[in-house]
DNA sequence: ATTCGCAACTGGTATATACCAGATATGATT
DNA sequence: AATCATATCTGGTATATACCAGTTGCGAAT
């Protein structure tokens, strides 16, 4: 029996929350794990199973664990570090350092610029851009989607080629464009339906937007990613130099 | 009457969702506008309370709207973008392009550096340092809470000063110590009870938080500041470099 | 005009219940 | 041994209800 020890002063659901999150931090439920169902929580410690599902959505909020439909609640695994002022490309830089990182291509194809998309690439609106979603997942548990748009005339055949790779790499080897600099912007926001069920979260849940204009060597901008991440399960390095 | 149009298809509650938030983007909500409260949007959609509420949480979720306890739900408003690769102090930048920004003073004293301080900050654990604890706020709405750790040994009476300033123009007018680099820490986590209060968000709801060790001329860390960010009110630019 | 108290709001917590639909394991049938 | 049906898990949605505790505005008493 799971007694309630802590602050009664506390909303009974809260309690609840602690105690699970106790468990958590002290490996008592390891990475991946299943949480104690709505059914077993609201038994156990004697609250209606709304009461129970509450603190359930509460640790998922809190990111300590995500819900696969009808499947149930496991415990999220730990953060993986993305360093933004040194790589633009996450594939380059998590298969470097040994993360078993798989690639499955959601969508491709040919595109004209938008407004948005094509201020960010100095190009016209309606210039032909190759379009393409990856999702990345590490040993079957999803992390982010991208999509990026990259000017389809530096590199006609892109889309012939196996996306399930460092696109930053393929573009370097095949066409000779290589990466220099990028643009990044960090904001915090909630996911979309689709992005949601690729990426085995709630509808509303907030994850992190990386938008990144990539350039070359001698500064044209030449890719625009959008990545949205589990934001429980990245945190991102960066290096500030303070100029005057 | 409020009738949907929309998706059947879709559960009622993500129905009233969408309508809610059409009428936030289209204008007719403006920032820090009252939305309707559960009662009346349980009325008005013909379903019950704990239906609306679901509804409204669920926008405020996804950063549309925040809540005043037992007071209603309120429009967010727009965005705030802070460059973190060209400065380390927000206070700095944002008196700079005009917001009308406001720090209150939480906490301020003298603590021993801990482990994790320590080590950011290259001195012995206990080592002493000024801690001081503040919220900014623009126009009365908070958006961040702030605490940072000085080496007190190269600003003994640093906390004699008023610190609802910017600290690292402080620093650099009474020390003479000028933040020159900066490692930057970013990801999304759930904010404490505290800063939740402070912050006027859910006790669950995710925040952006950055973690900074600020170093001067010589590339001496002299200051470890945490902040934590209403997530849907920020957005982060960066400036990567790649370097091989 | 100011103050005070109350009524009518607001959201917060909690219960009990119901039914749906996808996931899974069990066990019988082939 | 492979297959199929079923019972039993899981979370997802939704209702109706109750009471609590701050907030706010209105109206009466001062």
């Amino acid at each position: 029996m799971n007694r309630l020890k802590t602050d009664a002063s506390q909303p009974r659901f809260r309690q609840i929350v602690d105690s699970i999150r106790n468990d958590i931090v002290a490996g008592l439920l390891p990475e991946h794990a299943a949480l104690p169902s709505e059914r077993m929580v609201a038994d156990q410690f004697g609250v209606s199973r709304m009461t129970a599902r509450r603190a359930l959505e509460a640790i998922e909020a809190q990111g300590l664990a995500y819900s696969e439909d009808r499947k149930g609640r496991f415990v999220s695994p730990k953060r993986v570090r993305y360093d933004i002022t040194n790589r633009v490309s996450f594939a380059a830089e998590a298969s470097a350092f040994g993360k078993d990182l798989e690639i499955t291509v959601v969508r491709q194809g040919p595109v004209g610029a938008d407004r948005a998309s094509a201020a960010n690439l100095a190009v016209p609106v309606g210039e032909k851009l190759h379009e393409y979603t990856r999702l990345f997942s590490i040993r079957g548990h999803p992390i982010l989607i991208e999509t990026e748009y990259v000017i389809a005339s530096r590199c006609p055949d892109m889309l012939d080629h196996d996306l399930r790779q460092s696109t930053t790499l393929l573009l370097e080897r095949h066409y000779g464009i290589s990466a220099r600099t990028g643009d990044v912007l960090i904001r915090m926001r909630a996911v979309t339906r689709e992005e949601a069920t690729l990426l085995g979260l709630q509808p509303d849940q907030a994850g992190i937007e990386l938008e990144q204009t990539i350039r070359d060597e001698d500064g044209q901008p030449f890719c625009l990613g959008r990545q949205i991440w589990r934001g429980e399960l990245a945190e991102f390095s960066a290096r500030a130099i303070v100029n005057r």
